[in-house]
DNA sequence: AAGGATAATTGACATACATCAAGTACCCAG
DNA sequence: CTGGGTACTTGATGTATGTCAATTATCCTT
């Protein structure tokens, strides 16, 4: 772990734009503070820069910051014993991190966290947060409707991994990653980082794309993606073929 | 759907012990309400019965309670177009289902819910306790942690169906549901159901202890377990073979 | 621009698990 | 006790995906 922590503040010519703590307010998880509040989280947090591959936290870590993410993206994943990844989730611009953990008794990361790309983190320390949430229930409200949120799209995973193939889950992949309105788009993740992300090895990314390609539904050159098919490739996505 | 449901307060000879609501107080997540709010959410509750196999609510449903689970057990599960069906949770006695959807914007459920065996189910009405929630911090706070937990177990299974192997879920079943001081016990759920919740077939479910049993780590009649040799389980459940 | 590391692809092969089909054990209603 | 349904087991076979190894492409540094 080697990260490049500035004192509080330092960000701001960047991120402070009209009134003060503005950039925190782009964070719908603090959307409700007040003010002072914003003032406070300011004095307790700590702008962290990243550089591409560096670890924020380890699995295991205990806990005493949660994070937002100004820029960049940070993969959050676990390792097994034998040493293989799987990508839990990647996180990117004004999301937040481990902002639940600290209602835990005794708060140990779940997973390890490092940046994809060049990062701008904010570290907010959890102690003083969770003192000063206690004034602010509509926060309260805000978190457990986030947390929900986390838990579906958790639970929508687990349905995917044990009820879906791994063809299933690259076209949904290349289906949420295109823009609506544009067939021929760029993957802007590493395919062996996709791959992890899906619980699939490079070689089968690598074949189920090829596939794809042979039976004409996309065209692959490097990192950009022609999607020709939509239509086939949401059945794929839900199955039926 | 054809659950029974009684007023309020039908079951409360049973449960009430010493002051009223005391049996709401089993509840951790309600552990810290005053009394006057024990009396508003006991108001606002509807004891309902199921008998096995009976369904509380499915997938989709818009969501207008809570539930609590006084006896029996309930499991919690997708099912996928074709039919398949993904337990991902099965939970019992004290235990809260769905006390985080009424958080989201639109709550619907995101799981099915039905009986495994015979359960009095408290159901709570979610607006007016989310109205109540406003009041108690504390409450919220419970509510927070307890969510980060299942937010932990969901990352813990994700991890397990992509990292592991069936064998292993398997091992780690057995050794999560042996007591601790006793190497014969009884499997009180189905093998098909819990082949279900493993994310295998019931076919391999028997062929995987079968195989165990052939190595002397385990003997299996009918649904009595005996485990002969717990190192070699937990060596197995840690993918060391 | 060159070269060396890293990432992606491809092929041959291994394997875990699903599927299909048949048989057996079990449990409950009559 | 008996019959019939359900759950469980077992075998034969298929398939998706992993593994290993070799090749090619890509990126970054100097």
């Amino acid at each position: 772990m080697d990260v490049s922590i500035s004192p509080p503040g330092k960000l701001d010519s960047k991120f402070s734009v009209g009134s003060p703590y503005h950039y925190l307010k782009k964070f719908h998880l603090l959307s409700s503070l007040s003010d002072e509040q914003l003032a406070r989280v300011h004095q307790h947090s700590s702008a962290i820069k990243l550089k591409e591959g560096e670890s924020l936290f380890m699995q295991g870590d205990s806990v005493d910051c949660f994070y937002l993410i100004l820029t960049g993206s940070i993969k959050l994943f676990r390792l097994s014993a034998d040493g293989q990844e799987k990508i839990i989730n990647i996180v990117s611009d004004k999301q937040t991190i481990a902002e639940a953990l600290m209602f835990m008794d005794q708060p140990h990361y779940p997973v390890s966290a490092s940046a994809l790309s060049q990062s701008e983190v904010i570290g907010i320390d959890a102690k003083d947060y969770k003192i000063m949430l206690r004034d602010s229930v509509d926060t309260c409200f805000l978190m457990l409707g986030d947390l929900s949120l986390r838990l579906h799209a958790l639970i929508d995973e687990i349905t995917t991994l044990s009820l879906q193939t791994g063809s299933c889950r690259v076209a949904s992949y290349l289906l949420e990653n295109a823009p609506d309105d544009e067939d021929i788009f760029n993957l802007e993740i590493p395919k062996g980082v996709i791959a992890a992300r899906l619980s699939i090895k490079p070689e089968t990314l690598s074949r189920i794309l090829k596939e794809l390609h042979h039976r004409g539904i996309i065209t692959t050159e490097g990192n950009e993606i022609t999607i020709h098919d939509r239509k086939a490739l949401m059945a794929i996505s839900d199955n039926k073929s």
